[in-house]
RNA sequence: GGCCCGGUAGUUCAGUUGGUUAGAACGCUAGCCUGUCACGCUAGAGGUCGUGGGUUCGAGCCCCAUCCGGGUCGCCA
């Protein structure tokens, strides 16, 4: 049987234990990290969440004291007492390395199995193993740290909207399913037979109602939950730190959400962000990045090359061109002599996942001109694309030509993306975030046939736009703004209708009947009858905040108990199959066929 | 649903053209060691090569199917 703590207290976390103790006597807890046994000479490393503390046993020991120690294996629990002495040999690659606790009382808690995995530090083992044994893989320090630094960014968040006059208030996650947007989580209702309720994707409608309530400036951590694939920057659970606030408009919610940026950086990480952050239009995000989240740490910015080739006898461009698309191009400096010719061909492919035809290049070295497509171009277009590019002796170019805007757009913002990090553009521990203001209102949905909201349909239009919500929907732009980081999205929000009619407009223009509307949103619009404020918001992800200011490029890592690709969680083998019986109470019958 | 990558000892990996008994390091077990700290030394245990089928005299290696995991496209109001 395993030793009690009977007689004993902890005093300090191992990490405490230093040499301003020295000569006092300590009670320390934790795992054994390792054993160094020399016969009469042993070390124990006892590690827990503040650190590692030595604990020694040597000829002043008492023997069968010494003797329990030696039967101490790889992470058992263990408790100490001892007085705290220099070392006769200091360790410098330890915080605390010149003292260590000449144990005179040790307590075996609990043995422990051999692990499936050192706990070490850093770790290489598959993550999939990780998971599996995922409250061993948290007792990694890298782990704690990621843990408890995720703890503080929740807690800067909390004073910093606190310290402005905000209330956090829950709202329900067992709620009405709305199939706008991504797909729900789905709860059986047991008392109502045939009726569900969904696991909240945002607080949104909850949040707008409790600024009719007049709970001026509300905050909330809020889980939320997707039921979509799984990302590397993407869980089916996630949370937000979500936020509303009324009588605002756009540059108001902006000025918060980057005061608590700024806070969390300087506060967690000691590091300054410069405000106001920098503001870009979707249009000009997608026309110079190709991306609606662009990263702004490298240049590499796309140009129209479009003008340039009108007349250009070369197929690929001219028949692009001629059905309305676009011939654009990036420049990757002083890539030249970096960029083989096979590793050229692989960007190739590369480009392809993004539906583009064909990547088209131009390796410009001091030797000579080396290019898939010039050959078929006149002198004056290839001057004239070179000088559109900013292209020079040393240089590597690249052009996409599509019908489709956005097929050019996606895959030049994707090489983009792909030849920095290639190249090294970006240094680790540099931050550049900034917002992306006047999205479109309305997605095209090309399987539906119809406009839907490309944010939610209580975001509201921008007031010179209003009128062409019913004439020409596809121009119409949004009071939304998304922030952005590193080439993340990190949040998002937007002004909201508080107009009854022009909601209603909003929902004809979704091509939603009114009984449609009356049925998913009848509460809302019968609240917002009642004096709704001018009002908007936004939503952090908090899990993508945590992972870059970490560093990491994997939300898995500053999650506790993430759930894999197939949205399962590898320790607890969830989701998992439940009883016939269950299934009666809530009115369920299987049918797995196809 | 599509594409790409991976699965060999507890772990991380190597494994030649298909050919003897599948190796290394770390970890683990036992013994020795009075200042270690990636301790050291000696000895040892440990493998259905993800699973099923096929080709072959012979398969870790080739073929087919399948499972598991990762990345990604679609998807993510």
């Amino acid at each position: 049987m395993a030793d009690t703590m009977t007689g004993l207290k902890r005093t300090n976390y191992c990490g405490e234990v230093t040499a301003a103790l020295e000569g006092k006597e300590v009670v320390v807890c934790g795992w054994v990290q390792r054993i160094r046994d020399k016969g009469m000479l042993v070390f124990i490393d006892l590690r827990d969440r503040s650190g590692i503390v030595q604990l020694a046993f040597d000829d002043t020991t008492e023997e069968a004291l010494r003797q329990k120690a030696q039967s101490a294996r790889s992470e058992f629990v263990l408790m100490a007492k001892g007085v705290v002495r220099r070392r006769e040999s200091i360790n410098k690659d330890m915080p605390n390395g010149d003292v260590e606790v000449a144990v005179s009382d040790l307590r075996i808690l609990a043995k422990a199995a051999t692990p499936p995995f050192e706990i070490t530090e850093k770790t290489n083992v598959k993550e999939e193993l990780r998971l599996k044994y995922r409250y061993l893989d948290l007792r990694r320090k890298e782990m704690q740290e990621n843990i408890m630094m995720r703890h503080r960014i929740v807690k800067e968040a909390r004073d910093y909207y606190d310290h402005t006059g905000f209330i956090e208030i829950e709202t329900p996650t067992l709620i009405k399913s709305t199939p706008e947007g991504a797909r729900d989580y789905l709860v059986p209702s047991r008392v109502q037979p045939g009726h569900f309720y969904a696991l909240p994707q945002s607080p949104q409608q909850y949040k707008q109602l409790l600024m009719l309530s007049g709970y001026d400036r509300y905050m909330q951590v809020a889980r939320c939950y997707r039921d979509e694939d799984l990302r590397a920057d993407r869980q089916p659970e996630f949370t937000q730190i979500d936020v509303e606030m009324s009588f605002v408009d756009e540059q108001d919610v902006m000025g918060v959400a980057e005061g608590f940026l700024q806070q969390a950086f300087k506060n967690v990480l000691n590091i300054d962000l410069t405000t106001p952050f920098p503001i870009l239009k979707y249009k000009d995000a997608m026309e110079q990045y190709g991306s609606d989240k662009p990263d702004i740490r490298f240049d590499l910015k796309i140009h129209n090359l479009t003008d340039v080739l009108k007349n250009t006898e070369f197929k690929m461009f001219a028949e692009a061109i001629a059905a309305g698309g676009s011939v654009r191009g990036i420049v990757a400096k002083d890539a030249a002599d970096k960029l083989t010719r096979k590793e050229i061909d692989k960007l190739g492919d590369f480009v392809k996942t993004y539906r583009a035809k064909g990547l088209a290049y131009t390796r410009f070295t001091a030797e000579g001109v080396t290019s898939s497509f010039e050959k078929f171009l006149s002198p004056e277009e290839i001057a004239a694309m070179h000088t559109a590019l900013g292209a020079s002796t040393g240089d590597v170019l690249f052009v996409i030509a599509d019908v489709k805007d956005k097929v050019v757009f996606d895959s030049l913002g994707a090489l983009r993306n792909h030849l920095a990090q290639k190249l090294e553009l970006t240094q680790p521990g540099t931050f550049a975030p900034l917002w992306v203001t006047e999205f479109p209102l309305f997605e095209y949905d090309e399987e539906e046939n119809r406009y839907c909201a490309m944010h939610h349909p209580f975001t509201s239009p921008m007031l010179e736009d209003l009128e062409m919500m019913e004439t020409d929907p596809a121009k119409c732009r949004a009071r939304a703004y998304d922030i952005v980081l590193n080439g993340y999205e990190l949040g998002g929000g937007s002004i909201r209708i508080n107009d009854p009619e022009v909601q209603q407009r909003m929902f004809a223009a979704l091509g939603l009947s009114p009984e449609t509307v009356q049925e998913r949103f009848g509460f809302l619009i019968d609240a917002f009858r009642y004096g709704a404020p001018p009002h908007g918001g936004m939503a952090f992800g908090l899990d993508r905040v945590v992972m870059l200011m970490l560093g990491k490029d994997n939300i898995k890592e500053v999650i506790a108990f993430p759930k894999v690709q197939n949205a399962s969680e590898l320790m607890t083998g969830a989701p998992g199959e439940v009883d016939q019986k269950n299934l009666d109470e809530l009115f369920l019958k299987m049918d797995l066929k196809n």
